[in-house]
DNA sequence: CGGTATCCTCTGTGATACTG
DNA sequence: CAGTATCACAGAGGATACCG
């Protein structure tokens, strides 16, 4: 039994989709690889996910500690930045690893 | 946007996760890596699943393409084994890698 | 621009009992 | 042994409107 953020887990794999788990988490962090990308932005790219739930989404991935909120209050309008931590950054070739077998299977199994 | 199986994907990320995603599907999947398992192996290997829900899992897998399940009637008790199929088997360094991953957090993160 | 508030639906999961 | 049937529920996610 593993524990992380106060959550439990049976089995090291199910640690890891509680982290990144859900219909939209790794579509995010796909995202947000090695780039910094502001709020509309990932909207823009991610057009079928409703605010409500991208801001939920992004919410709980800063929680866990994958990603990190900049703000510019500078000059409106308002700026806000989100952009993988180095916890975060240790995901990258995982979330590499789940596009690229996505991409097989589109390639070889789609129907 | 992607097919796979009638569902629709808008991200080769969101596939993958459609296919291996939810609370239980990677933990089973990584427990038949590279093994046959019966169901009441798998059942042990998981206490905290419910019968039902395993069933439901392994079904859904099935349906995939991603397990097989093979029934030996030729005697009673009726016996019946879970393995993945080559299809399946592309995913078994996905797999290892989102264990992996969980590991490295309960070492260097658990709290 | 970057969200929240409110309300709602539906899927995944659980508990328990039962079966070929 | 390997499930299925039935019931119930929480929470993830969606629709829409509104806000600082």
């Amino acid at each position: 039994m593993h524990k992380f953020n106060g959550r439990q887990y049976p089995c090291c794999a199910s640690l890891t989709m509680g982290i990144i788990g859900g219909k939209w988490k790794t579509v995010i962090l796909f995202y947000l690889m090695g780039k910094t990308l502001r709020y509309n932005e990932l909207r823009k790219k991610m057009p079928t996910v409703t605010e409500r739930t991208l801001s939920l989404q992004l919410k709980t991935l800063e929680e866990d500690g994958i990603i990190k909120r900049k703000v510019y209050t500078s000059k409106p309008p308002l700026r806000v930045e989100y952009s993988l931590t180095d916890f975060g950054n240790t995901l990258i070739p995982l979330i590499q690893s789940i596009a690229d077998w996505g991409d097989y299977v589109v390639e070889n199994y789609s129907k």
